[in-house]
RNA sequence: GGAGAGGUGGCUGAGUGGUCGAAAGCAACGCUUUGCUAAAGCGUCGUAGCCCUUAAAGGCUACCGAGGGUUCGAAUCCCUCCCUCUCCGCCA
């Protein structure tokens, strides 16, 4: 959420700003300003009246106590409390307007976030290592699954529908050995504390991560219950410290968890793609960072780091791009992302999103730490990114080390935690 | 799911219609004093919004789980909901 005294004060920047997005966004401020202004017109008669009324009334208990007449003064009273309850009303209204209006703002992209219309115009960053170079025609992931018998498309289609697979065997303990050495990574090398959080979250939690008002469409949601699935674990974890005021000795507060992410995909054009590379569920493991606003460009670059180092371990190539104006994310003010290169795909895979959010989660979610100089009660930043995804890593892995044989040699890294070196057909 | 108890400031805990944003204690912070691993005294000590202001300071309003209602006036009375705890039932 943008601060509504800076859109106030610094009207022009916030449009610019917000215009470098594309879309029609930055329209929306001049309306965010004139309800402002009403809201507050109301705010203020409302107050000077409530302020009035409470004089008055202790003057009427007096009164009463010494036995005095107070009838007439009490109508009067009764008027006034009327006109409160219009005002109020008024104020209220205006108000929620105000709030729906700001929520579904998106954040104003960083001073030094590239400019860009959209996807095609993100600059590369840095890359790490080469294309794998194959002395024979590389198999994609669905054939090499099928032949290991590690993933098991049709049957998750009779279980839960299209965009939904089955791991099993080696896949399975693939799956699982991946999420065990990413934890341990981020736990005891990168100084993350690890989370297990609920996978079904209260909607004031996306509401302060920034999935709603805007993206209802894209969540499934248990509606007896009130309660949506998680899309990623950035919406638990972030909002652990939800409407607290944090200790700032306790900063930067790093948390890596592991859990499932659910996503309806509604109108994604990658829907139908052949594989894991978009599914309805899909495993990932989290990197949440809480820190101080002097510090979150640093932070952010940690993040990044942590990120590829998993990338480097298993040996694959990567690249880091950084995400222009035009197709950063709703919420973020700074994004790099992660892609990896998959030989049988023939691209490169997204696997991870690192993004700074400047104060805009925090203020959504009323996270504050009370500053030690000025004591007063500011917004700390956050930052998230995947440490990685795990069903694209799954692809670029198995892709990347596979044999000639058919068979995938895994990286030194992963081997104790699968308890092999290689996967092949038995 | 059934029965009961309860939700007050960082914590404990008073407060059942009027100068209560809320006693007291603890914790925390500051100052003073004495000094040896601490004590005593004094002071400060919730959050947010609005007004004023360059700012600081200040003024006002709201908030005692949430939302309604009664009243000139609600932490206090009424209604609805949520949550926590205990017991019973069910259950991985």
């Amino acid at each position: 959420m943008l601060d509504i005294r800076l859109i106030r004060e610094q009207a022009e920047m916030v449009r610019a700003r917000l215009r470098q997005r594309g879309g029609e966004a930055w329209t929306l401020v001049d309306e965010v300003l004139s309800l402002d202004e009403a809201r507050r017109l109301a705010e203020t008669e409302k107050q000077s009246l409530q302020s009035e009324r409470n004089r008055v009334s202790k003057e009427i208990g007096m009164a009463r106590k010494q036995g005095g007449e107070t009838s007439g003064i009490e109508a009067e009273m009764r008027a006034m409390g009327d006109r409160v309850d219009v005002l109020g009303r008024e104020s209220a209204e205006l108000d929620a307007r105000q709030e729906a209006l700001l929520l579904s703002l998106p954040n104003l992209p960083h001073e030094g976030c590239p400019v860009g219309a959209g996807a095609e115009e993100n600059p590369e960053v840095r890359a790490w290592g080469q294309p794998v170079v194959l002395d024979f025609v590389p198999q994609d992931h669905v054939a090499l699954g099928k032949e290991l018998k590690m993933l098991d498309f049709e049957a998750g289609v009779k279980i839960s529908g299209s965009a939904f697979v089955v791991y099993r065997g080696a896949g399975a303990r693939l799956e699982r050995a991946l999420i065990n050495f990413l934890l341990d990574l981020h736990t005891t090398q990168h100084g993350y504390t690890e989370i297990a959080p609920p996978l079904l979250v209260r909607p004031e939690a996306l509401v302060g991560t920034g999935q709603l008002p805007k993206f209802e469409d894209q969540l499934y949601a248990c509606e007896r219950d009130g309660l949506y699935l998680l899309p990623t674990a950035e919406v638990p974890v972030t909002n652990l410290h939800r409407e607290e005021i944090v200790d700032p000795g306790d900063l930067p507060i790093c948390y890596a968890a592991y859990t499932p992410c659910f996503r309806r995909e509604a109108g994604s054009a990658g829907l139908g793609t052949r594989g894991l590379i978009r599914m309805h569920q899909f495993d990932k493991v989290e990197l949440v960072k809480i820190c101080l606003p002097q510090d979150s460009a640093a932070e952010l670059e940690k993040l990044t780091a942590d990120a590829e180092k998993v990338l480097q371990l298993l040996g694959l190539h990567y690249r880091v791009i950084e995400l222009c104006t035009g197709d950063i994310g709703f919420g973020a003010s700074k994004t790099y992302d992660i892609e990896v290169w998959a030989p049988g795909q023939g691209s490169y895979l997204e696997v991870s999103s690192c993004s700074c959010f400047g104060d805009y989660q925090s203020r959504r979610m009323k996270l504050r730490y009370r500053d030690a100089a000025t004591k007063k009660n500011l917004f700390p930043h956050t930052l998230n990114g995947s440490g990685t995804a795990l069903a694209r890593l799954f692809v670029a892995l198995v892709e990347t080390h596979q044999q000639a044989d058919g068979s995938i040699a895994l990286p030194t890294a992963l081997q104790p935690y699968f308890g092999a070196a290689e996967i092949r057909v038995s």
